[in-house]
DNA sequence: ATAGGGTTAG
C-alpha cells in the first residue's frame, strides 16, 4: 500500500525530530499511535530511536530495540548494528562493541566502513592503539575504501592518546598524498594543539583553515573561547565571542557548558551567572547542561539550589549520570557533610554507578578535610582503580596532618603503579620530612622517584 | 549510523 509507506516515511521524520529535542516519551507515543491506525513501523523508525536511548537513557536500553525490531518482524540491519556500536562506544562498553560486531557478522551482515570507523574510534579511546590499527587494515583487506572521517578518526584518536606530534606528520603525510582536510580536521587539531599548550601552533592552524577557504564553525570558536578563558585572556576570549555571533552562531548547549565551566573555574562566578540565565532562558536543558549548573551552585555552597535540580532532572524524565553524582559528592564534601556525601557514594553504588572512582576521589580528599584519614585509608585501600587524583588526594590529606611517613608511603605506591603526584603536594611531603628531620624517608623517596623515571623513559623508548 | 567543541576530583 503506497500511501502507508509515505506514511511511515512521515512517522520516521516525526520520530526522528521527537528524538532530536529528547522526547522520548513523545516518539514512543506516536509510534504506538501510528500502529493503532494500522501504519507499520520500520527498521529505520527503530533506528533512529537508538542513538535516542543511548543519549538519554544508557545502552542497554537501547539494545533491547534490537528485540522489539524482530519481535516486529523486521530484520535489523547494518545501520541497527552500527548505531548500537556506536552507542555502546559512546559508553565506554568496548566488550560489547565487539560483540556486537561478531553478532552482526553472525547474522549475514557484512560491516561497512562505518562501522570500522566507530570500531577504531572504540579502539582509540580505550588506548588499545594496535587493535584500532586493526580495524583500518581491516577496511583496506575488505576492499572497502576509507573516508574522511577514517582518517580524521585516526588523527582524532593519535591527540586523544596524548601523541599529537604523531597526529600532526601523519596529517601532513595523508596532506601531502591528496587528503584535503575539512573544518572536522582543523578543529581536532586545533583543539588538541590548545590542549597540549601549543597555542601558537593552534593560531597557525586556524590561520591556515581560514586561509584554505572554510569557515571556522561554532566548534571551532567554542574551542578557541574556551582556550582563551583557560589562559586567564578573557578579553580576547569575549573578542572571539563577538566574531562569533556578527557570523550568526548561536550559542548551544556545549557552548554553553564550555563558557559557563570555564568561568567558573577561573572563579568569576557573576560571568558565569549571566551566562546561566541566558542558557536557562534559551533552550531545553540536557543532562551534560544540568550538571555544570549543578556544579555552579555547589562551588557557590548553594547545596539546596543544586538538590533542587536533581528534582527537576527528575520530573523532566531524564535519568542522573556519573558526573551528577560526582559533583553532588564534592559540593557535599566541600561544605562539610560528609554524611550526606558517603550516603550518596551508596545511592550511586545502588545505582550501578559502582565503576566510577572520581566520586571516591572526591570523598578522600573530602575525609582527609575533616580529619578522617583512617577512614580516607580504608576507602582508599578498597578501591579497585586508582588514578593520580586519588594518590594525590591522600597524599595531601595525611601532609596536612603531619603524617609524613604515611604520605611517603602512599607517593612510593602511586609512582610504582606508575603515576605522578602532583608537583606541589610532592614538594609538601619533601619539605616535611626535612623538617622533621627523616633523611632516611627522603632518600627512599628520592629513589623511588629515579626509579620510576627511568622506567618511564625506557617504556616511552619502547613505544 | 561514524569523526570535531561541554559537565567531576588536588
Amino acid at each position: 500500500m503506497g500511501s502507508s509507506r509515505f506514511s511511515t516515511r512521515l512517522l520516521n521524520i516525526s520520530i526522528a525530530s521527537f528524538c532530536k529535542s529528547q522526547q522520548l516519551e513523545k516518539a514512543e507515543a506516536t509510534i504506538a499511535d501510528a500502529i493503532r491506525l494500522g501504519y507499520i513501523p520500520d527498521v529505520v523508525t527503530y533506528n533512529t530511536l537508538i542513538p535516542a536511548y543511548t543519549h538519554f537513557v544508557g545502552f542497554d536500553a537501547a539494545y533491547l530495540i534490537l528485540n522489539r525490531i524482530t519481535k516486529s518482524g523486521l530484520t535489523p540491519d547494518v545501520v541497527t548494528y552500527n548505531s548500537l556500536i556506536a552507542g555502546a562506544t559512546r559508553c565506554s562498553l568496548v566488550p560489547q562493541s565487539l560483540g556486537l560486531l561478531e553478532e552482526m557478522q553472525r547474522s549475514g551482515i557484512n560491516p561497512s566502513v562505518w562501522t570500522y570507523n566507530t570500531l577504531m574510534h572504540c579502539f582509540f579511546i580505550s588506548g588499545q592503539l594496535e587493535e584500532a590499527r586493526r580495524m583500518f587494515d581491516k577496511i583496506i583487506y575488505s576492499n572497502l575504501t576509507p573516508c574522511q572521517t577514517t582518517f580524521n578518526t585516526i588523527i582524532n584518536g593519535l591527540c586523544k592518546v596524548g601523541d599529537t606530534s604523531n597526529a600532526l606528520l601523519y596529517f601532513r603525510r595523508i596532506q601531502s598524498r591528496g587528503f584535503s582536510p575539512k573544518i572536522v580536521t582543523y578543529n581536532i587539531l586545533i583543539n588538541a594543539l590548545c590542549k597540549s599548550r601549543k597555542l601558537r601552533e593552534a593560531r597557525r592552524f586556524l590561520k591556515e583553515l581560514k586561509e584554505s577557504g572554510h569557515d571556522p564553525n561554532a566548534i571551532t570558536y567554542t574551542t578557541v573561547i574556551k582556550w582563551y578563558f583557560r589562559s586567564s585572556r578573557f578579553e580576547e576570549g569575549f573578542k572571539i565571542f563577538l566574531e562569533m555571533k556578527s557570523k550568526g552562531y548561536t550559542f548551544d548547549a556545549f557552548a554553553y557548558c564550555t563558557v559557563i565551566s570555564t568561568l567558573v573555574m577561573k572563579g568569576k562566578m557573576e560571568e558565569a551567572n549571566v551566562c546561566i540565565e541566558h542558557m536557562v532562558r534559551n533552550g531545553v536543558l540536557d543532562i551534560v547542561s544540568y550538571n555544570t549548573l549543578i556544579s555552579f551552585y555547589c562551588k557557590e555552597g548553594k547545596l539546596e539550589s543544586a538538590l533542587k535540580l536533581l528534582d527537576e532532572i527528575d520530573k523532566g524524565g531524564m535519568n542522573t549520570d556519573e558526573y551528577t553524582h560526582t559533583i553532588l559528592i564534592d559540593g557535599l564534601c566541600r561544605t562539610g557533610d560528609i554524611d550526606k556525601a558517603q550516603q550518596h557514594l551508596k545511592h550511586m553504588k545502588l545505582r550501578g554507578y559502582d565503576t566510577n572512582f572520581a566520586a571516591s576521589n572526591c570523598l578522600i580528599s573530602g575525609l582527609c578535610k575533616s580529619g578522617q584519614y583512617e577512614y580516607a585509608l580504608k576507602l582508599f585501600e578498597k578501591m579497585e582503580f586508582k588514578d593520580s587524583f586519588t594518590y594525590t588526594s591522600l597524599v595531601h590529606g595525611f601532609c596536612k596532618a603531619g603524617k609524613f611517613c604515611e604520605a611517603a608511603n602512599i607517593m612510593i605506591k602511586c609512582l610504582r603503579s606508575g603515576m605522578k603526584v602532583l608537583t606541589s603536594v610532592q614538594r609538601a611531603v619533601f619539605y616535611g620530612l626535612r623538617d622533621k628531620g627523616l633523611g632516611r624517608e627522603v632518600r627512599k623517596l628520592r629513589s623511588a622517584i629515579r626509579i620510576a623515571r627511568t622506567y618511564s623513559r625506557y617504556k616511552s623508548e619502547l613505544r
